[in-house]
DNA sequence: GATGAATGAGGATTCATTCAT
DNA sequence: AATGAATGAATCCTCATTCAT
């Protein structure tokens, strides 16, 4: 507050900072995990090394933590698709593997995502809400343009948008599970780089260049 | 259900099972809509015109409700996958839309499996985990013996695998929430065949017969 | 239900109604002690003989309790100056008489009120209201037929009103404290009596007949 | 306070004394509105445009605070009570009055004093209890040194005094509640005067001179 | 078979208080 | 002197479950 301390470095955050984002963390991976209704503040703060009544001096409520979450993992990939779509169609490849290698960095996401939208998810998440209606469009001009989109009819452009969401989103959505029942880690380095590489030759099959 | 009941027509059901089956009807909506830990045995009762105590009297627990629930619901498609799966490979367009059919006729079913995978489901369902294994392997045999699998990799089968089932689910997982955010009802049914006859493209567009 | 329960007799009570009656009785204490913010479900629940979550059979919320308590209390009261309010003037001692002597049978409704009144009351009991503007449009006009208010102009009708509610309610408001404090009982039945001569001479003294 | 701060002009407060009164102020209004148990730190700490470990620097808990309150809002009546009750008894008329407008600049005394009476308060005043004592007993042999004490018996002295205490102080109690009910502000300067009439006539009329 | 009543366990949230800064 | 952070205790309330009727 005053200026005698110089020496503190811009990058460093101040102890209720570090909590709050430590609180965040730890509720991402709880909500990913139970769902909004299936977790609770016991198990957010026990994870966060916490109190329960300790997190309200962070967030005011459970939905405020969940929103912020939420918010927190949505921005990225919004972010990811704004700047991307100005660029050429053909980098597409390139925004693929990007988006992936994001979940694939943050795999509490897409479940968190996908848990949001089964839940009906608008009222808890109106930034969802903007999220999805831009991505969905986005994504249909952008296939329209490109040349393999004359193997697809025009109703049938939105229906390959929502299979790519699937695909891509339930990868991630489906590893825990799989893991356990098929024993293989689709969350594994390779297992990324082998989903991202089909994932291109997926889209070279149903959108070939010529 | 057995021909035992010599007083009775031969269809009809004794007062409790037809109660027990109201209660599963419900159960199923419930569940579907907000996942095992956010519906209550309250939300239950009331939709079935019941006091929560009733419902004891016909399952001996939420979660005996729930398995049930979800027995019943993925039941047919096991046996629709088993019964299937003995056929030659060319009816493979049969089964997808058989499949498909089914589970626009039963939307519900979907969205339980997604929950019970997002929550790891095994321990709830143990059930679930078998039939995961079959289809998965089932799915990996047929596609392998197809002849327009040469153009995927050993290692990229299962994925196509994950894809199809995404595909396939996630349709109807996502139907409400694609119709509250961008106004179209994926479930009527001219919705559900042109899915239908999209996805007989798609399987096609990546395994060409010839 | 059926007719095969012959004997029960009229004025008995089912479980759960006497279970109700029995949590007014102690609730109407315990908020009448503490107001409706000091008391607890925990000391309602004790008082009661049951635990927290019992008292939910009965009544939807405390601030629904606190409400019938309210109600309960207020009615008879209200019944009283209805049915009062239709006889001549002359009979005005015996009103006084009548109050009185329910308010001593029931010391915890005046309390109830005054913390009611202190609270601003109106949002928790909406016919606290009603009973407080028919209450005091009677007695107004009731004193303004009065011979005697002619000692007293326009203007001080309403305040002579107020005091003497503030008198007679006042007396039982304050005598737990006096009690406490004094060490005279102003509840026993001496004292009621002694209180209602007085009363009856003070309105004398306010409002002389001739 | 003590002249014994050379440097500080008398009336000037330190800044520390400051807080606290304002804190002593808010905490006077949120307590006389909402009772000891109704308020809360965070609704004075807000009033007082403070945090709540803020308070914990001038008050040692929210009893202390509650008490420091209570004690500076009795004072001054209690201080009028025995200067008053040394002069002879033509002057009663004035003691009414001042009285009266004290508690008419200060309205959230008689509220204190009312919350405080109903929860028995003794234990969270102590100093109530004299000053009850006091002014019990002052007002009794006061009043049967009139010579228009003869109507009255000697039981019926106490009930007088009781009698004048409520409609002293109820006015004020039932002030904000009768504003909102009948539109009526009793706490305006008209109507204080008015009732400061009311009140002299009114023990005129019960009192009276010869 | 249906239900009113009762309850242990747990839900989110508020509160008064403390302490380091 | 002011406050952000932390917390034990207690708040109201919901839940799944049981039992007597």
């Amino acid at each position: 507050m005053t200026a005698a301390q110089p020496q503190l470095p811009v990058r460093s955050l101040r102890k209720g900072e570090r909590t709050a984002g430590r609180i965040l963390d730890t509720a991402e991976l709880v909500f990913a995990e139970k769902g909004y209704a299936g977790a609770s503040l016991r198990d957010v703060a026990s994870a966060a090394g916490l109190r329960i009544p300790s997190l309200y001096n962070h967030f005011v409520s459970k939905e405020a933590l969940y929103t912020a979450v939420l918010e927190r993992g949505i921005r990225p990939i919004l972010e990811l698709l704004t700047a991307e779509s100005t660029r050429k169609g053909a980098q597409r490849e390139l925004l693929v593997a990007r988006v992936v290698e994001f979940l694939a960095q943050h795999p509490n996401v897409p479940r968190l995502v996908q848990y949001e939208v089964l839940a009906g998810g608008p009222h808890l998440a109106p930034m969802l809400d903007r999220w999805f209606r831009l991505a969905f469009h986005e994504a249909e001009t952008t296939i329209r343009g490109l040349p393999g989109a004359r193997r697809w009819s025009k109703e049938q452009i939105p229906l390959l948008v929502i299979a790519l969401y699937q695909v891509v989103i339930g990868y991630f959505t489906l590893a825990p599970f799989y893991h356990s029942v098929m024993g293989t880690d689709l969350l594994a380095d390779v297992a990324v780089r082998r989903q991202i590489r089909f994932l291109n030759e997926l889209i070279a099959g149903l959108l070939p260049d010529a």
